[in-house]
DNA sequence: TATGAATGAGCCTTCATTCAT
DNA sequence: CATGAATGAAGGCTCATTCAT
């Protein structure tokens, strides 16, 4: 898939990540389309025609560095399924948290998912989204399935239901803890990405009805 | 605010909706700076200089046609509050069914929505989002305030915490429902709007843990 | 020459003065092409259409006003070469003010006229400058042979010599007087209008060496 | 300030000034506003992207080339002052006739500051007024000062006064050296350049009415 | 291999003029 | 007769991509 020229692979690490850094962000600010090339380079001080001989064009670079992230985006999960404690919902707990840290670390590659998330023209989305939703779902429908064998979950959950919550709402809750404006005109009582996910948790657990005392 | 010339109010009925269908398509297609008024106007048959006659520029077109529909996004909300029947759990459900609505009825609109939100380039977004934002929070408050008082809620829930919660799972609905793309790797069992309200409701209720037979 | 649609000419006279008024400032400010018909109309709240059908076209509203000023334009002269008084270089002088007094009574005019001036492109350049010229020179040739003639200047005088002299010295006298912006980086004793006409006078009267006291 | 793209310093001679005379070309025949980047680039054959590459944008251009074309303005300016001969009014005629020189080499640079001298909205209008003026002045009053000391003139006469008029003079003996247009519908005996210093240095010395035999 | 100048299609916007109402 | 909506050529400018050096 992804295959720059070896000219890029050849770099100094340094000078590769910084490209690979710079461009991130030039993505995460501004989109595919509305990217700019020029600025990039600009902002690396190097020529243009070097980007375009490392990735071809301007498709070719977004595809190499974000097929790379979206690898990068799978881990958390792959930890907790292995790894996890305690019953289906702190596992889920842990996965809210997992997720935060992620965005935590990668937040420019987290801003390009939301903005491929809704922007049909992005180049390469079908692919990546699919990517991305296959491994959520595979994930999320293990630990249901686990869930319900260890008895945490009633057997007769719907299991594409269920999954379709979940992914829903761990997908708006990175939203809104990626992208701070999409506060709900309340100032929470507590808003570190703790106390929400617990929050989180705790509807999964019992409802509203029965979270106890918020 | 969102004044277009006397020109475009002028217009005949059915050219006039032309006009904001045909570039309400363009902008949900693209996002505002890749939309292209050429498209629009080559589209619409008209010339180039009467778009720009009746709203000035391409923000002024945007602007007008995205500020109505916000007026549109809010009645929903206004319905339930003032019609809504049964508990507070219903009037959720309820919700759930009238923005569903407004997203069939308004398709293009959301999309827009939808873009808006992780693209923060977008021109008028901060006024717009903020609107949308205060509108549905007020909303949530109230009908959870509501709930507290009929019993539905517990009176220690944390407002703030519902508000996010509900605001979160109703729009990450909503998304879902308005761009299957998003659709979760499994075929769900049943995938119209009622049955996924009912889902989203039960959760509400009694939590995952609860769901009466999924 | 200059003949508008009879139309104009039944306004009632405010309008028809303010119609005038507004255009000559916008083509005293912008010159011709960068003179925008649209601003004219929207100043004086009349419709485009109505603009057109009155002077048939851009140039034909130039026409007619500039054309109208024109007349103005020689009024000064033909008054100091009837009713002047004192000798030559007195006749002179009194040109000096009587030109300051027209600048004065019509700004835009003059600003029209400097803009004309130099700009080869401006519509009925050749024929309206060559008017102006004309009058200057028959006026300006007219006082020298009666200063020869009285003896104020010498009969070997050339006159061709001597007309270029006095006319280029009374329009970049003007020149300085209507846009203050080409001051000449030296704050002048004296900035009026008769004290620079009489140090123009002694000019004539003296040159540099003789003037007396400045 | 005035600093193009390196892309641009790199032309091959013979292009770069290809590219200036037929940007300044353009600037002359129709100033600022009216001047078109299209047609500039038609007739070099060049690329639209290429133009704007150099200078950003068409202020940048006529920046560039205007700003260059100013200080060759003053340097015969500074060569009087240094290696002038003669009393004060013969020093005032080789100024008269190193301008008429600047104007035969550079005469579309000479249309441009004479189209911004009375267009308000030129870019860059005070900027380079001031610049020309200021020079202008400097050197005259120096002038004024070395005639005074040396006896050519007389110790009381006003230096600003004396400033406006021989500027003036010039600007204007100038303006009709380069537009014959704006001839004085006489047809002089002897028109060139040195038989027009020589007049004009004769009114400087004696007035008109002392000019021996014109 | 790295460079960066050249390209030209496409962008948004303006404006004098026309003409049906 | 006045109106003002419609027109579309032309304007300045951007940008991904190519290719000779």
């Amino acid at each position: 898939m992804t295959k720059p020229a070896k000219t890029f692979e050849n770099l100094p690490d340094e000078k590769r990540e910084r490209v690979l850094a710079e461009a991130t962000r030039e993505f995460a600010d501004h989109g595919f389309h509305q990217a700019s090339v020029n600025r990039i380079v600009n902002r690396l001080g190097i020529a243009k025609g070097s980007l375009f001989k490392y990735f071809g064009n301007k498709e070719g670079l977004f595809e190499y560095l974000f097929g790379h992230a979206v690898a990068e985006f799978k881990k958390p999960l792959k930890a907790i399924r292995d790894n996890g404690t305690g019953d289906f919902f702190d596992r889920i707990e842990q996965t809210f948290l997992a997720s935060g840290a992620f965005v935590d670390a990668h937040p420019n590659i987290y801003r390009i998912y939301l903005k491929m998330l809704f922007n049909e023209r992005f180049p390469l989305r079908e692919r990546f989204l699919g990517e991305i939703r296959k491994a959520h779902a595979k994930f999320l429908r293990q630990l249901i399935e686990d869930g319900k064998k260890r008895g945490d979950l009633p057997a007769g959950l719907d299991a594409a239901d269920a999954v379709f919550i979940l992914h829903s709402t761990m997908d708006r809750f990175l939203q809104g803890y990626a992208v701070p404006s999409l506060d709900h005109g309340v100032e929470p009582t507590e808003n570190t990405l703790h106390d929400k996910a617990r929050a989180m948790t705790d509807l999964f657990r019992h409802g509203l009805g029965g979270s106890r005392e918020g």
